[in-house]
DNA sequence: ACTATATTTAACCAATCGGTTAAACGAAAA
DNA sequence: TTTTCGTTTAACCGATTGGTTAAATATAGT
C-alpha cells in the first residue's frame, strides 16, 4: 500500500483508461476488456494491479465480476503533489 | 510531454525524493546524489528522466549544474485525478 | 598544457513489465 | 453432469527499467 503502489498503478495508460471507464459506474471485466485492443488476460492483469492498489474493488455477481472505482486512495497522491507545489492544506 | 511522462517520472521513489529535496530550492547534481545510496550515474539518469518530464530545470553555473523544481506540469496530473474523483474545477 | 572536480554517457546486467496463448476455475444453463 | 460463458492464472517472451563500472565531457585552477 501507500503512494508508491498507487502511482505505479496510475503509470500505465491502459490502467488510467480503465479508471476513466469506471467513472460513470461499475462494469463487468469482459465489458472493460472489450474496449481495448489487447487480450482479456492482459486486461485481467491490469485489473489485478489496480485492485492491489485499491483503486478498484470487485464483486462477483453470478457469472460476472463487476469492478468499481475507489477514489479514496487518490487523496494521498493529491496531497503529496499539492505539498510539492508548496500549498497549505487542511 | 503529456500526463504519461509526468506520472511515469513520478512513479519511482528516488525520483520523488529528489523532487522533495528540491522543494526548498535549487541544488547541484552532486549534492543531490550525496543523499542517496546509489551511484552518481544512477542519479544522473533519474535527473534526466525528471528533466524530460519537465519536472525539473537545469542551469550550468561554472563546474556545477543546478537543478530546480518546476511544478507547473503537475497541474495536469492534479486535474486528471480530480476529474476521476468527479470534481468540478474552474 | 596538465590536473582536479562535477557531471553525463556508454556498455552492460538482472529484475520488472506488459503482452501472448493455453489451461484452469466458478457459476449458470442445458 | 456436461457444456458453455466469463474471468483468472500459468508459462513464456521481448522490451523497458534501474542499477553498476568505466570512459567521456566540460569547466576551473595550477
Amino acid at each position: 500500500m501507500g503512494i508508491q503502489n498507487t502511482i505505479k498503478a496510475l503509470s500505465d495508460p491502459i490502467r488510467r483508461e480503465i479508471l476513466e471507464l469506471l467513472k460513470p459506474g461499475r462494469l463487468p471485466a469482459g465489458e472493460i476488456a472489450n474496449k481495448f485492443p489487447v487480450s482479456g488476460a492482459a486486461i485481467s492483469k491490469h485489473l489485478s494491479v489496480l485492485k492491489d492498489a485499491d483503486l478498484i474493488r470487485d464483486t462477483r455477481e453470478g457469472k460476472f465480476i463487476f469492478y468499481e472505482l475507489n477514489t479514496s486512495v487518490l487523496e494521498e497522491v493529491l496531497l503529496w503533489i499539492s505539498s510539492l507545489k508548496g500549498e497549505k492544506h487542511d
